[in-house]
DNA sequence: GTCTATAACCGGATAGAC
DNA sequence: GTCTATCCGGTTATAGAC
């Protein structure tokens, strides 16, 4: 969600007990946000690995190890960045999902404000997915740190089936949002790779890409697709109980 | 860290029964490829991240300026890598592949060799993949440098399909390897993510989507399935138009 | 053309003083 | 909470030996 400061230990609300304050003090928060809003600028200016740790620190006129005492680390930067974009996304799509019932045109509406609203931060989130490909690594969307932004995007798409006029089969119902969430870390993915102008490939691949999902799910309650829908289902089920060997 | 004793300047090839040859020589290319067979033998034991440049340096018995002669940079010994991985892919498959005609069974042998032969590197290619994520990489499998293996590959399943007794129609034929391609790219984005005992989950999922995609294959000469097909390749087919703004 | 040795630069990360 | 000093490893540069 919101980018909550953790640390505030001095239990004062900006503006709420001091204004005795000298002009120079910033309190903790303050301090946080600042380097945050730096880094995600330098980001969006100069990418991922062109923005330095010292850079960071010199341009929010703090030292180097002040920044690396709010964040661990430059890949802690990105969890903020994370939840700043679901947060923008589900901003932009909001309207769109409180005023359409169709299924295909609430999709198609929330996959491309994704891409849109991602947009400035292009070249970065190729350099980003760098780090967040590495499974080990805490940014990856299938670690257990991104849980909480996942829990929240796959919700939307819950919100975007259950919302719309479409039945969906019983069995397949309980599995869609997971699937559709998958979907779109695929386009994601596929943007990521997309030099095309004004990422046009990655919004054609998204109306077909729909208009073809939608049909699968409306041809899923046929008896010739049934062998093939309960074939997926129960693959998701069994990877599910396929858990990891020891817990983490 | 322990550190490592200073190479060995004696001059005496340990164990070297070799009669003519000159104690100390070596040739270009046994170097390199000492370099080369060091280097993969750390990142297997080590990882990636946890193999230094100065640590194949000192294992291999040459200096570090050396190691660069040869590679120029970390990234250039995984080229290396991937053309290895494919080599042994291919070698492990020919025999399935020459007495085999059923099309699911050829997938399958396919998809699991691939899997079988890379696992030695399972730890290796998670983290590999962090910089072969990078669309800007050299190393990323979309790349103009990656096109050979990627031809070899796609050739590979194109083998699959034509070798096999299912008859494919003739619209789909000639996308079907790139897709069959990008299917397998997928399995080993998941295979990179799976931590399950003996990798079960991987094999469970390449079972699974294998006996989905045979029969999508299968089903889709079917008149319900034609307009799906029909607006699937035509996906493809605009995506490839809609190419780069310039040339690279 | 092959190779060594060494010093230096750069940037991520940490330690410990204030 | 904030700083300075330092470590560590990828990478580059250089100078010279065979």
């Amino acid at each position: 969600m919101t980018e909550q400061p953790p640390p505030d230990k001095s239990g004062a609300e900006p503006g709420a007990a001091s204004p005795a304050k000298a002009a120079k003090a910033r309190t903790a928060a303050e301090t946080r946000q600042l380097i945050l809003e730096t880094a995600l600028r330098l980001f969006r200016e100069r990418g991922y690995e062109g923005t330095t740790m010292r850079g960071i620190a010199a341009e929010a006129g703090v030292s180097l190890g002040n920044a690396y005492y709010y964040f661990k680390s430059k890949e802690h930067l990105i969890q903020a960045y994370y939840g700043r974009s679901h947060d923008e996304h589900l901003a932009a799509c909001v309207e769109a999902l409180e005023s359409e019932r169709d299924l295909k045109r609430r999709l198609l509406a929330v996959c491309r404000t994704k891409i849109e609203t991602a947009r400035p931060y292009h070249r970065f989130a190729g350099q980003l997915f760098k780090t967040a490909a590495d499974p080990a690594s805490p940014l990856s969307p299938f670690s257990a740190e991104s849980m909480p932004v996942r829990r929240e995007a796959t919700e939307l798409m819950a919100v975007v089936v259950e919302g719309s006029a479409t039945r969906v089969p019983g069995e397949l119902s309980g599995e869609l949002p997971n699937l559709l969430w998958l979907y779109l870390m695929a386009i994601i993915l596929f943007w990521i790779h997309d030099d095309s102008l004004g990422c046009a490939r990655t919004y054609k691949l998204i109306d077909r890409t729909v208009e073809i999902i939608v049909r699968l799910i409306n041809l899923s309650s046929l008896t010739l697709m049934r062998p093939l829908v309960r074939g997926a289902l129960e693959l998701t089920s069994e990877l599910r109980q396929l858990s990891t060997p020891e817990a983490r």
